[in-house]
DNA sequence: ACCATGCAGGAGAGCGCTCTCCGGGCGTCT
DNA sequence: AGACGCCCGGAGAGCGCTCTCCTGCATGGT
């Protein structure tokens, strides 16, 4: 443990208590505003706070409160090499920006500080758990983009105030999480494109091993069916631009007749958009396209992308909400809140 | 102080100094490696270690210690009213995850984490300078895109182990930072475009209230007048899409012959690209377009966007050093590093 | 007048760790 | 053989805070 380059030292709670002639008990308790303390003295203590400069010294409260008030915010990736750049590409992702905006809208408000993780390998996982049990922090919200993630089940079973963005895997894992109706979203874009007189429907779907890809195939492939629409021609693609790309292609070679497609996100309806340009088909005269997120590439496209709105902001303090919750009362049941989503309409469909 | 829902009490020096038969002291040295100790205790201890379940705990460590082995990184971002909503905006941005992404390739490996902060107001300025002298965080890299930000020198003067991600806009802050050279950067966009025999060259430049706005102009310019045109049309734009797309409007109104445009980011040249294809120019045809920043926004863009490229990981990486230098070695004279750009050659010019 | 009650402030233990200081054993130099 | 270091382990102080317990005083009921 390299040693300290000692910065000036901080005054006390035993300063300020000289400096107002009362204990370092008194002190405490006007600075943390528990108990009664006379408000002449209260006076006295708040001048002498603002004389010595005192700020609570955060370790040493820690110490005893065995509370930190910081959250990790953890983003659960794939497994990779050590030294495998892929680092940056995980947090180039918008989605992940407006995640932290949400969790700090009500965070901030209450003092608690978000840490940032990554649990992209079998050791950061396990060094996940050690700031856990160094108290290094009160409670995990984890964002996980990784099928099979082990790390929900690790949390619940470990009893650790933790919350999900998105349903874990296994239904079963006791952890509280906060999502989106995936199947009524697909609905949405469904009964859009229908409603728009669309009859020859198609889908780029997401990767069929994760919770959120299957669900939206699902419930788009559930809700064509309502309307008389059995079988919908399928892609499946990776949630990346170039995924939906290729996508598309395969499509539009399957299907040259098609007159909608439906893409499981933003990113690879964006892709589709290029290659509907690029094969001559106009958009949306000749195919309606319909996105999934409403992240920032949904404005960035042209045509401008209509798309079922994610409330990810929304989400994101609910999660928040609920780690505090159960942060401040560890018996708190597992709950999960399900957020409707709103079908944006641009010009795409 | 809501107090503590108690968890079941950790493992502690003393009970592995127990375990193992030896005094707390040598657990410590054993633990972290100060000191030799007898290799046969060494290996008792460990054992003990590993009985127990031992983690250190992190308030006890930083109390005496004064390290937190935690830095925060800090979004400097023009003030605006507590309850906008814009939060979401800032951290959407995805050149704010290349950064955090880069800045954790160097801190993870030394078990430094990151906490995240906003500086949006007076009252968040403060409680960040608050955290400092809370011992709460050993220092701080700052990302400001605000013009004129105080924060810059407020932790200069503070003597706060701090760096930037560009540089300061009172250049005689003592403040340790990375930046690229702006005007070399521009001058790649000057060159390529006249390499390629473009002659009536403008520019869609960025805020002229941010250094690098006003760097990337005047870089520009420059070098377009070594080129030996010296009046280079110019409209400035904001940063953004929408911004470049009306930027785009005013310089074809005003120059509807111009054969090449440079957009001070990938942002507004993405808006060009769509103005001009509304406007029935091909790109690269007729109209060369070149970006700044290679951002995904480059990549997203349909041409390709030919772009400078900055070195955004490899920055924020360097950052990471520098800070980690200064923070075990508060007497480190102040440093900055100068990154080079490189020009991405793609299909719009 | 007395004791029960309530409330505000002080004393002091103790959170879990690191680090300085000491002492004892051993090797080495004279 | 004695003196002198050197190296390794133990003892114990103390980092800055919170919180329990205690004490002293005012209040009110009988």
């Amino acid at each position: 443990m390299s040693q300290i380059p000692r910065r000036p030292r901080m005054p006390t709670l035993e300063d300020v208590a000289r400096q107002a002639g009362v204990s370092r008990a008194t002190v405490s308790r006007v600075v943390n505003g528990t108990r009664n303390v006379d408000p002449e003295i209260q006076k006295v203590v708040q001048e002498a706070v603002a004389v010595t400069g005192y700020v609570p010294n955060r370790a040493a409260r820690t110490l005893v409160t065995r509370r930190t008030d910081a959250v990790a915010l953890v983003f659960s990736v794939p497994d990779r090499p050590e030294d495998d750049p892929f680092l940056g590409r995980v947090f180039g992702d918008p989605f992940f920006g407006r995640i932290l905006g949400g969790l700090l809208t009500v965070l901030r408000p209450r003092g608690v500080h978000p840490v940032l993780m990554l649990a992209d390998s079998q050791r950061a996982r396990e060094e996940l758990a050690g700031s856990l049990r160094q108290e290094h922090i009160d409670g995990v919200a984890v964002v996980s983009i990784t099928p099979d993630d082990p790390l929900p089940e690790l949390l619940g079973r470990a009893q650790v105030p933790a919350v999900l963005f998105g349903r874990p895997a296994a239904a079963e894992v006791p952890v509280s999480f906060v999502d989106i109706s995936q199947q009524a979203g697909a609905r949405q874009a469904a009964d859009h494109l229908v409603a728009l007189g669309r009859t020859r429907v198609a889908t780029i779907a997401g990767p069929q091993d994760s919770p959120a890809g299957r669900d939206r195939l699902r419930g788009f492939r559930e809700a064509m069916a309502g309307h008389g629409q059995r079988d919908v021609p399928c892609v499946a693609g990776d949630f990346t631009q170039v995924g939906g790309e290729k996508a598309m292609r395969e499509l539009l070679a399957a299907e040259p007749g098609c007159d909608a497609v439906f893409a499981a996100n933003d990113l690879m309806a964006q892709g589709a958009l290029h290659v509907l340009r690029e094969a001559g088909r106009r958009v949306p005269e000749d195919v309606a396209v319909v996105g999934f997120d409403d992240s920032s590439a949904a404005l960035a496209a042209r045509p401008l992308l209509t798309t079922v709105r994610q409330p990810i902001e929304d989400m994101a303090a609910e999660m928040a909400e609920l780690l505090l919750l159960s942060l401040n009362d560890p018996d708190q049941p597992t709950r999960s809140v399900i957020f409707r989503t709103t079908l944006v309409r641009r010009q795409s469909a």
